[in-house]
DNA sequence: CAAATAGTGTCTGTAAGACAATATATG
DNA sequence: CATATATTGTCTTACAGACACTATTTG
């Protein structure tokens, strides 16, 4: 070995999760109270070193630290991208594979101390560069929802499409053609009706209950076109 | 601090990078053989370890790699995703930071020993998970070039529109409209005709060279819809 | 001028958005 | 029945692909 090879110097590897949730059509993320140095105190993206000697991968320490700092789980998870440098965090070079996740305001676990929901365009100041993080995901997050079924995963388990739509709406920040938004959504054929389960919520006609098809639950449906 | 936070067990953390050219048309990727164990006279996707005290960014990392082991410079590069695990290295939990490159061949180095371009189908067996590394970054590239300008990496300067067409073609593996590809190359309005420049190629009309506008040069030009 | 490829004009079909009609709740 | 929202039908418009025509070179 040369001396280039022996040389891999060490570098800090962890991991940061942004979760995105709707607060009553907010779109919003979660932020965490770091419990020590460095920026003890400070409201944070959720992050944590990778345990080599217990994680499968760095998707199961995101779910770990998810789960021992925040008390989510179930959330849908996927990976954004690898944030990288001497300078982004004072302790030295180093590596956060950043994760992007998103979960129904009622999986969120009961309001605790060091743990809150803010909305996606107030996060306040962040340490690190997870303003930059948040920034990536929230660009991923909208990006997606043009072609793909991503804000099906801020549902828990039914929706009426009308619901659906406000939330397309809310994350994307513009309205959408009613007809258009429900052709799509019968073309990438990943929603069912509930038989029999409408929901009533007013003086008016109730709306069909939709679920995710069985086949599509843990995979994204993509359209070629946008919505 | 407890003992979660200070059992961030060493990860090893290094860089691979696939580099796409096109020999003649065909999609190609550049393996160079290994110089030492593991899998010591493989070929295999460059990579190495990051050097702390020399690299800006895994993006700087995956640049010298390129450099040192493949002598090549001025690829474009893009980060493609992070593979982690304790299973895809058997010297242990690795994280492995993946980069997508272009560049088209006339500024590959000259053939020498210990490196090799290969068509994207036919790679032969690769060591670790590079095989699924270079699926990933064939996918991406594939996917890109769909409704971005991605594809005017494979050339160094100037090239003709029915050139571009062949390329983009190669790549998506089916024919394209020539009046569409036309149409929407001038809608993303990232090239310009190279004045008075034209490509004579036989007993035919010859053809406008253009280049990339210098605004476009750093950046894709992405297009809402598909190509 | 014949052949070959470059570049353009125009038609047609498809898909998205606008508009509006119908359906079904509550009070 | 008045009202409000859900759901569906239909027209209009925009855009991608098909087709074909013109342009420009060599031999």
């Amino acid at each position: 070995m040369n001396q280039s090879e022996t040389t891999h110097t060490h570098v800090l590897t962890s991991v940061d999760v942004v979760v995105f949730t709707l607060v009553e059509g907010v779109l919003s993320v979660v932020l965490a109270q770091r419990a020590r140095a460095p920026f003890a105190g400070v409201w944070a993206l959720p992050g944590g070193y990778i345990h080599a000697d217990e994680d499968a991968d760095a998707q199961a320490s995101a779910a770990r630290v998810l789960r021992t700092k925040a008390g989510i789980e179930n959330a849908y998870l996927e990976q954004l991208a690898t944030f990288t440098g001497p300078a982004r965090d004072p302790r030295g070079w180093s590596v956060a594979i950043a994760y992007c996740g998103l979960i129904p305001q009622e999986r969120l676990p009961a309001p605790r101390a060091g743990l809150k929901i803010v909305p996606v365009n107030a996060p306040g100041q962040l340490p690190f560069d997870h303003g930059l993080i948040l920034q990536a995901a929230l660009a991923r997050v909208r990006s997606k929802s043009q072609y793909s079924s991503l804000p099906v995963h801020f549902f828990a388990e039914t929706f009426t499409l009308p619901q659906l739509q406000q939330v397309y709406e809310g994350i994307l920040g513009e309205p959408l053609n009613k007809v258009s938004f429900r052709r799509k959504m019968d073309e990438l054929g990943m929603l069912e009706p509930v038989p029999g389960e409408m929901l009533a919520g007013g003086a008016h006609r109730p709306a069909q209950l939709h679920r995710v098809r069985p086949a599509f639950r843990q995979q994204l449906a993509l359209s070629v076109r946008g919505l």
